[in-house]
DNA sequence: CCGTTTTTGTGCATTACTGCACAGATGATC
DNA sequence: GATCATCTGTGCAGTAATGCACAAAAACGG
């Protein structure tokens, strides 16, 4: 050990320059939020998200419960931000699979994702909140769709006509529904039979030509 | 949520009352350490203790580099507390195995523990300052052994002669030796075997009547 | 329905951690 | 042995986390 005694102090005279692209977080903010999110899907696993209580989530993250308060509103919140990552999560891996990919491919990656975390969609599923959830899942699918399938295969649908509009909300509501049919059955097939059918029938809907037009 | 605006702050008035007995340590302190020790033992199997800069270990960590210093006050320091750790680990096991444990068990209790932590452990003696660890372990070893021996069956050694101190030392320093040769030599042998026969032979060394006596 | 526990959401003072700068030490390579 | 890179130990200002208290709300149990 050596002794430092000088005393120069001007090394916060710039403190607002890196400021311009990338502020990275302070690892402190990144663990206890990593922290609180295992947490949450740990006790997920364990027992129903309605009766997994603030406390339970701060003694299995080891986190003050003030802290969880600090990143999230409560406790509704706090999930919502869990599964806008799982769907940001399914997003990237569609993009991943390339516009190229038939529907089957997405599929199965789908089914696959959504076994991956089964604990937590399920329970997601059977919570009191469920509808909200299901509407969230609805949206993802309607703006996966509307992404990749041939009803505006030109531009980026600029505008949906009515009946474009109708089978895109007609298919999307399967979609969602077949899935939480599979949850509820407690995954009675495996993942890849349910995209194989799925994209059967997402191509017979789909690659037929728009009856509005 | 609902608004709470009232202005109570009078919270703070018995600070001091709880500091009698059990001083809850902040769990802050208690995860950065952990985190401290954990990411240093990881380090030891990869490389040897003197090429792990503090960098690497705050950065295994997850934790400010400044941190360390917090809870260290150096990498000599911090490997020191994780040894005395180990010792108070290895010191319980003893206890707990009792008065009555034969030599044997009580060796294959301590070979157990250096094989389960086998890369910490020939890291230490792998390092530069084997020769301060060696000691350390010597040291332990000697007071196991004062401690159960039959030099003083009727007190706890209240005063230890000259012949008894000798063969204190001397079964000590074999021990660690023995150890020592085990890691050098990659175990050749298991814990089991290694403990029977240490067993034997501070058996025959102590069981005799002390040639002091 | 009412009393009792539990849980929630908040205020606040205090503490631990962080990031960065920097000088001096150490060490490698030429 | 000079140069350059890396590592160490420290100061400091700023920020996140903590623990506790407490009131209001919710859940529970008779």
């Amino acid at each position: 050990m050596h002794y430092c005694t000088d005393d120069r102090a001007l090394c916060t005279y710039l403190k607002k320059v890196g400021e311009s692209s990338v502020t990275k977080t302070d690892r402190r903010i990144r663990k206890s939020q990593e922290a609180i999110k295992a947490a949450v899907i740990e006790l997920m696993m364990e027992k129903s998200f309605d009766q997994i209580t603030l406390q339970d989530i701060s003694d299995r993250a080891d986190v003050s419960r003030r802290t969880i308060y600090l990143h999230y509103m409560d406790k509704f919140d706090l999930l919502d931000k869990l599964l806008e990552e799982h769907i940001n999560e399914l997003r990237k891996l569609c993009d991943a699979a390339g516009a190229e990919a038939e529907y089957e491919d997405i599929g199965l990656l789908w089914f696959e994702y959504l076994e991956r975390h089964y604990g937590f969609f399920s329970a997601l599923l059977a919570s009191k909140g469920s509808s909200f959830f299901r509407n969230r899942f609805l949206t993802f699918f309607l703006e996966e769709l509307s992404k990749a399938d041939d009803l505006s295969p030109e531009e980026s649908n600029p505008e949906l006509t009515d009946g474009e509009n109708i089978e895109l909300q007609f298919l999307g509501a399967a979609i969602v529904g077949i899935v939480e049919w599979w949850f509820k059955q407690d995954k009675p097939v495996p993942p890849v039979f349910m995209a194989e059918r799925v994209g059967v029938l997402l191509e017979r809907n789909l690659e037929a030509e728009s009856p509005s037009m």
